[in-house]
DNA sequence: CATGAATGAGATTTCATTCAT
DNA sequence: GATGAATGAAATCTCATTCAT
């Protein structure tokens, strides 16, 4: 009785395989990492590649254009995740709170780089460039503001100030990349579990 | 019965007057903030410094010095102000909590280019260099983590991971440099105000 | 009773329908045209002919082989004309000077870009190249040169330097390819009797 | 008794000492003049400037400035010495015409290389750079123009097509850069014998 | 400190050409 | 012949840094 065009197991969006980028953008995305855009050179994310400088070009006809597609597939995912993690939901805001700060904690911890480098690298981006992932990025925004502001609207949520309180959630999330490992001491449930706390109090879940 | 080294006046970890780094430090802080500092050539700090190229090599020897001058300033006037803060707050894990953490929101909003830079090109610091500014960092952190584990210590505050939670604090108040516009619709005080109870929320405090 | 191998139509070296180059080469001479030989990329010109570079490569093995059958396919062209016209003209060295002058000068209008572009990228051939390209050229000169010299054997032309003049002469038909415009406001036919008005009288005609 | 601004030695437009071109600008002129603009690197004229690269540019920003200076300077001397000639010319429009074609000759043979490469290289400038090249190049035809026009009036040229004949006048002479080799046969003196008396016939002189 | 000249190293990008399919 | 991948060599240009004056 399935009608969608794609019919996706169920918590797919929990799931985190080795990531399938292509290998020059495997290659990009942790020298950027490491690096930032400037500081990396088009010879190291060729080597990284086990391409030549011209064979790399063969496949992305500028170093823009490797960070550019890098941040597009990040963003997409990223948003195709809480998308997914959305319709599996419970009805609730809070539910509907939940998933989608999950699926950025989970984002945060399993794609750190890919997470990092897109949030970090904006001010590489050429004008139309920067333009096009702001977009998306404002997107993935507007669905927890909305979602707040439901909240409010239901009462399950008392913030006095919605948006600085969603935004306050995010930057919260986005930062996880920058300190969380996956050798570290708290296992990204313990992490979920934790953030999730402090995320639902600083809505004033309840 | 004053008998400390330096007597301030009472306040002045509040107080923002224009920033008063030498010149060509604030020529490296604009151009960093900007481009990043791979992204900024030697010759566009000396432009923006009103210093020729040798001129400016005759105050700091290298690129990289104008990076750890400017970062060190940074963190140590940071750090100063907390400490002020905490000198004139109460004596209550609460009142200690607030007064850190005021201060670095107004920090990261009066300072927010310095706080940025600091933040965000840690990476490009030679290994040395990088260690002296993380011990500043983690000492900043450590103060936080400290009146946190105090609060808890006397059922102020009641959250269940007091290293998380202070964290998630510290790197929300970071996150407000790079969102926050001084002619935006916010005023400091009013963001002092709204983070603060998202802040406290997030150590359980009351 | 004509005895000649190949008997043509009278007047054809006057006829100048479309070329007749191959695809590749007509790609390369109008690329070649407007960027130069070393201005123009071999991809350039496989775009422009309709082909992928291996199937330029497979027709052509080299870059500079397009200019070589290029330009000499455009020599022979010429030749053959001038020649032709010489057979049809009468038998006088005025009528044989007009036949030539007035070939050199079609060519020049109708074959514009042919002919500019073999006489500019002589220095790009490859030494050999070029000395089968000058020698082709130099045929062309002295068949000019050694009419005017029986002009003025026979006392019809009139300057004191002989060879001087034919190469004068040379030099402004060859130039009229880099001002003449088929839209222009000179017909060729205009363009051939005020151009022959000035030839004869460089040889000191009548 | 002498007002002018500049009172030059009569004459000084016939005088042709080496070259002051700054050395860079010398390497680039035998550079492009053997292998063309494009067929020309930056390491090559650097070389022969005995400069290293980076050297070269700090005299000169880019390739294109390099062709730029030297093709402006070029076309302002020819003009400084096509304008010191008529200066000093009779007022006929015979003497004239005399005087400017001589100029030309003269340095089409003396500074054969800057003339033929300005002339060769127009398409290799950028398009605000050619339209301030021809603008020069087209105030010296204009100059021929009109003399030619006036001799038309005043009856002295008999030609029935003044710009015709002008631009090939022109062309003669500019050609004149291509073979002339100061080694050959004929001197400069002798070239300007021969061609001012061609030059007169394609006006009609008499 | 400013000016001006200089440079080794290295940046991004392009080119002619080749080969397997 | 087309397609796609690949590459050594070389192109233009920039950078951090230095030195003489």
């Amino acid at each position: 009785m399935e009608t969608r065009e794609e019919a996706v197991e169920p918590g797919t969006w929990r799931q985190y395989g080795p990531s399938t980028l292509p290998k020059p953008l495997e290659a990009a995305l942790e020298a950027f990492a490491e690096r930032g855009y400037d500081g990396t050179s088009i010879r190291e994310v060729a080597a990284r590649a086990g391409l030549s400088v011209p064979g790399l070009y063969h496949h992305y006809p500028s170093k823009q254009a490797l960070l550019v597609s890098l941040t597009t597939l990040v963003m997409r995912d990223l948003l195709d995740r809480s998308r997914q993690a959305l319709e599996e939901a419970g009805p609730t805001p809070s539910e509907r709170f939940d998933a989608v700060v999950e699926s950025l904690l989970r984002y945060h911890m399993f794609r750190r780089n890919q997470a990092f480098v897109a949030s970090t690298e904006m001010r590489s981006m050429e004008p139309d460039n920067r333009k096009a992932y702001i977009a998306l990025r404002d997107e993935q925004q507007r669905m927890l503001d909305e979602i707040v502001r439901d909240g409010v609207a239901s009462g399950e949520f008392g913030t006095e100030f919605p948006e600085d309180a969603s935004r306050a959630v995010t930057t919260m999330c986005v930062a996880v990349a920058s300190w969380y490992r996956p050798d570290g001491p708290l296992s990204p449930d313990e992490v979920v579990r934790r953030y999730l706390a402090i995320a639902r109090c600083a809505v004033g879940a309840r």
